[in-house]
DNA sequence: GTTAATAGTGTACTTATAACAATAAGGAAA
DNA sequence: TTTCCTTATTGTTATAAGTACACTATTAAC
């Protein structure tokens, strides 16, 4: 009986999103495939440490891949399938990392978002690191591709909840329709403008600048930016 | 460097709500205590076992404690942190359960929703087993009232996804008034009756039957249904 | 037939959502 | 400087959902 029970590996995966333009992009490292002579992408993760919790583990995975040291970070799903390490490259790429024999490995998924221009620290430990379109993954090792599917729905869901990650998404300052294209991106479908318009006049913690843009080859448009103290004032008050 | 990865212990806890009456209760299952007389109240759970992932892990918990094979089942987080099991007591019930030395686990927590009334087999390898209204929950080991706390907060944000959940935990015939009983439940707040009168009925899955209710010393309610064809179909329009 | 208890119902106001098209501003090209 | 190209900005009407609020109906018990 006692054999039975399960003794495992638990690590961290992070979907890290950034938004580009009008479309939304995920950090992906590479590793090196033990079997053929080339690279694959994979999902930034690590084994959790004997220390360290599931939110501290995510938090150390993304500062040693970026060097920001705070971002928000949101644990949404542990994949648990014992068929999740079936691929013998897989297998191997693990015992060649972590120096031990893995039969089995769940993971605790995270969901992050960085601000896509924002400038890494170069600390990372590995070769390549880079944004990816989640309109072109690539087949990714594990089930990372099925991390990747849901954090997508998750995203989506958490964003009704608290808008706030809009922001951690854009710019300090970002015009109206940078705003809207992020919104697409998320829920993946089109938005009519002058009815978007009125939804973010009555977001009372979104602030119109006087500041426009300069040197567009056509009318400038203006510039807003995120009052988190407004916006904490509302959130307390639903 | 190798050592210090974490090689741990994975289990599965289930929050099982159950509805009676105006109160959201949970399935408890009482413990020995190894070091006292006393037993104790905690969630049902278990190791995962090694050729099952956590929903079939959790859909045998419940089945070993209920009879029941099928049921709404909803991972909702995993609790990580290395201070859940630093209680002595939990350690020692750990190693005289398990048969092992346990320095880590973490745990998947699961919500379900059972009808209350319903006959369990009693099949259960649990020597007592209860429903504990949420406003009478006792003191519980590890880290379960935290795990409790968070489902309440994951029902109520999975209820307004997905009301479903709310058929799940009334009998197959309920009057509008134990609807609204329960919709206040998960919300813990009021609900003005003719308003929600008027939100049920725009609910078309929600079927009004002739039948009333026999033998009240009051005006008999009327009795409804859900109508889960109705459902599914509106569901995939949205 | 009176009482106690719960069921059932309508109106007015506010707020969010959705459909829909013309004008304004800035630079580039002619 | 005029024209053109591109993107920004703005209002009305209709529909749906949410909120506040109070009286009548029905049943069994006494």
């Amino acid at each position: 009986m006692e054999n039975s029970f399960l003794q495992t590996y638990v690590s961290i995966d992070c979907v890290v999103f950034g938004f580009d333009k009008s479309q939304l992009n995920i950090l992906l490292v590479q590793r090196d495939t033990p079997h053929s002579t080339g690279t694959e992408w994979k999902l930034p993760g690590s084994l959790i440490y004997q220390q360290e919790d599931a939110n501290e583990g995510a938090h150390r995975v993304l500062n040693e891949l970026t060097g920001v040291k705070t971002m928000t970070l949101r644990q949404f799903k542990s994949f648990t399938s014992p068929q999740r390490i079936s691929n013998l490259c897989d297998v191997d790429w693990l015992e060649a990392t972590y120096h031990n024999k893995i039969e089995r490995l769940i993971t605790i998924a995270y969901l992050s978002l960085i601000k896509i221009n924002r400038k890494f620290n170069s600390v990372s430990k590995y070769k390549t690191v880079d944004w990816c379109p989640i309109s072109e993954l690539p087949q990714m090792p594990f089930d990372h591709n099925q991390i990747v599917k849901e954090a997508l729905e998750e995203i989506r869901s958490w964003v009704e909840r608290d808008p706030i990650i809009l922001f951690e998404l854009l710019p300090t300052k970002f015009t109206a329709s940078e705003l809207r294209r992020l919104y697409q991106a998320i829920h993946h479908r089109e938005y009519d403008v002058r009815n978007f318009h009125k939804k973010i006049t009555r977001m009372e913690y979104l602030l119109p600048l006087e500041e426009k843009q300069e040197k567009v080859s056509h009318r400038a448009a203006r510039y807003y930016k995120f009052d988190r103290v407004m916006y904490n004032k509302r959130k307390i008050s639903l």
